[in-house]
DNA sequence: ACCTGAACACCGTTCAAGT
DNA sequence: ACCTGAACACCGTTCAAGT
């Protein structure tokens, strides 16, 4: 017992088992404490560096932040994606997704708008941080939206199918809207739980994706 | 022209004056320039007073946001309980209640968690900071909740009554989801606008609370 | 009794200096 | 060339001292 501390030491100038190594201190230290106790110095201990060292491999906070965000988000998608494939109802699939991005907001969501970045990533064509999570992001959607092309084909040939494409985004703002309001203390106010209300929203956003019948 | 500096400065020991003087340049602060300027030094020197002083009249930094939020959330009732009154279809209420909403969100939504206030207040019957915040979101759940029974009375009359009260919870988490979505940068990643999704995810929860027709 | 403001602990970030 | 760590600017908060 007791094997903390084996790792063997990366040996200077190894850039890339550095930068490894101040990524994973950062991942250590926002999954485990929370991004209230993810603070610049405990994590430069933590990667065995010192503070100026985390700033010659990442511009600042936030980018490194991103790196992180991207990441989880990649993993995030690797496990919604055979879901995605298997479902047979898209109310199931989107309390099967909310359940899974539940924790992801915990961590990345509250805080830190690191969407922020996007926009400068839009504006200026630099901001090469911002990428990795626009990718994400992106694959994410396209997955989903794919899932729900096949499990409510019937609103694919309405004539007017603009409405269509507000589907995936009222999803995401919705699950977003769920996970903010359970992470947050506003629930507090209303009797009823996660699990509940998500099933309602499920419910309630599968009947438009798959009806949109009169009117 | 040129009329600043016009107030007369409040007297040594007047409490009453002082705490005003403080509550108003606090909200001056947090609505002119955004919570990033909201710190305490501009604060208090806006208020004519030193940082010691604000500490007098208030605990810290959150409660004095609790302050403007709940008198915010205030004036927010104000405008929309005429709204709710005199409103014909529960999709076009949605709308302009999401319209109002949107400049709440986004002056204090966004950065500090003020509902993990509420959180104490449950706990230690202390906190009496959260009261009016609490009072003022009861007071709107409860506008609105009549509303929509005005709006919608036939799923009133439905056997398993729960999901009506699960109604009201899904449309303020929209509400937030919608808010956030658009204040932040993750709107730009499809290229719909905040009215467009606003009109569709009215339509879509106006028809879950009126209808839970068939299943 | 009310108010001041220097001081404290803690941030993110920088940069001259070390090896 | 890579890395260090003291230093800087700026937070929220406290408290002995002033009036």
């Amino acid at each position: 017992m007791a094997r903390t501390r084996t790792k063997t030491p990366t040996r200077w100038g190894d850039k890339e088992a550095r930068r490894k190594d101040i990524v994973d201190a950062a991942r250590h230290l926002l999954e485990r404490r929370g991004y209230q106790a993810f603070n610049m110095r405990d994590l430069a201990r933590g990667a065995g560096v010192t503070v100026g060292t985390v700033y010659t491999y990442f511009r600042n906070k936030e980018e490194l932040f991103a790196v992180l965000y991207a990441e989880r988000l990649e993993r995030f998608h690797a496990e919604i994606a055979p879901l995605c494939r298997a479902a047979v109802s898209a109310e199931d699939l989107f309390i099967e997704i909310a359940n899974r991005y539940r924790p992801v907001y915990q961590v990345f969501g509250r805080e830190l708008n690191v969407w922020a970045l996007v926009i400068d990533a839009a504006a200026k064509e630099s901001a090469p941080s911002a990428r990795p999570l626009v990718e994400a992001a992106t694959q994410i959607l396209s997955t989903v939206h794919t899932a729900l092309d096949r499990l409510a084909p019937r609103s694919v040939r309405r004539t007017d199918d603009s409405d269509r494409h507000l589907a995936i985004p009222l999803l995401w703002v919705t699950l977003q809207g769920l996970c903010d309001h359970f992470t947050g203390a506003r629930h507090l106010l209303h009797p009823h739980g996660w699990d509940e209300l998500t099933r309602y929203a499920a419910r309630t956003l599968a009947r438009a994706i798959a009806g949109e019948e009169d009117r």
